[in-house]
DNA sequence: CGTGATAGATTATGGCCATCATCTTAAATT
DNA sequence: AATTTAAGATGATGGCCATAATCTATCACG
């Protein structure tokens, strides 16, 4: 119906790209329309372009929000908690609210060079290696580590989440595991 | 028009069968269409569904073959060729003809349990770790040191490719392959 | 309190897609 | 050579999609 409060509205926003940045997680840009976001905060399509230009912007702003939301958790967490997080069952059956880096991976190698979405990804993985080297003790071989670190994490989630749940998933998750800890 | 020979059929499928084999790992399933594939191979949509029974069934198909030809490459090359070629800029750049694990994990990932192209990854995943066991010289730690080294390459590649062409992206192959070798 | 701005609903628009039905024509089969 | 069979072309069908235009009713502001 009629209009919307600014209060109102600017909720209806966030709880799009909320909803947003776990349906990109989830299903990937191609897997969710414009109407499965705005439903996701009870609105209708229509309205959609009242906030974004389009599409693509939307999902660069959801891509910034996951990895922003993954790393405000990383803060609070020590190196081993995330590691034993990151390749627990929990996380490989709910990307939705998982890593940015694996879960965003295959829409940013598909995206244009200079879309939104391939943008917050260069920028999130970045703070996301920032983070990992964070962790390091070692400052010289901080970097490298955070890499190779971050590679095996996100190697292992990926097969694991490809090879779903089955005794295979969870040997990689366990054998990961056991050589990271 | 008209019909075509046994033969000329019999190649024609194999020609939609190898394109797909190619575009699924580049586009992935959800980004090429039935036109696409027959296209592929010079013919129009219409007689896609002589051929098989449905698009789902293809990408299967497609999956197995693409498997396939990357661990009949792999038998003829030494483990420190397939690691330095699986961390080439080549092979991030080329996802059409290179390793199948990591190009298809997305599309396993989403696809329906007990669909061709998920279950044709299952058993894909399972004969390229078998391979790798296949390298190493001890037979006690030959499963554990395939699952962590296919790991790394796979998340190494998925990061590469989700960067794009920057210095970043090639810090990952580079760093991985230091380690790796 | 009245007036204009605007969030959101409704409803096109034009495009792409998987699948199917039909038609054509040449290959297989006899 | 006649008949059957089937590959492939053409052209629906029904559905989903991003985007845009229009409408409407409420909020914001004077």
């Amino acid at each position: 119906m009629g209009r919307a409060s600014r209060a109102d509205a600017a909720q209806h926003r966030e709880e799009v790209v909320h909803a947003t940045s776990r349906l990109l997680r989830e299903r990937g840009s191609a897997g969710i329309s414009v109407q499965d976001v705005m439903s996701a905060a009870g609105l209708t399509h229509g309205g959609f372009y009242k906030h974004f230009a389009s599409k693509d912007e939307l999902m660069g702003i959801a891509a910034t929000e996951a990895f922003e939301e993954v790393l405000v958790r990383m803060a609070a967490m020590t190196r081993d908690e995330v590691v034993q997080d990151y390749l627990s069952v929990g996380h490989r059956d709910d990307p939705g609210h998982g890593c940015a880096c694996t879960a965003l991976a295959p829409d940013a190698a598909q995206a244009e060079v200079g879309s939104p979405l391939r943008t917050a990804y260069g920028e999130g993985l970045e703070k996301t290696l920032d983070a990992f080297a964070g962790y390091e003790t070692d400052a010289e071989e901080a970097r490298r580590k955070a890499v190779l670190e971050l590679a095996t994490l996100v190697g292992a989630v990926t097969l694991a989440r490809a090879a779903g749940q089955t005794p295979l998933s969870e040997e990689i998750l366990a054998t990961v595991l056991a050589e990271l800890t």
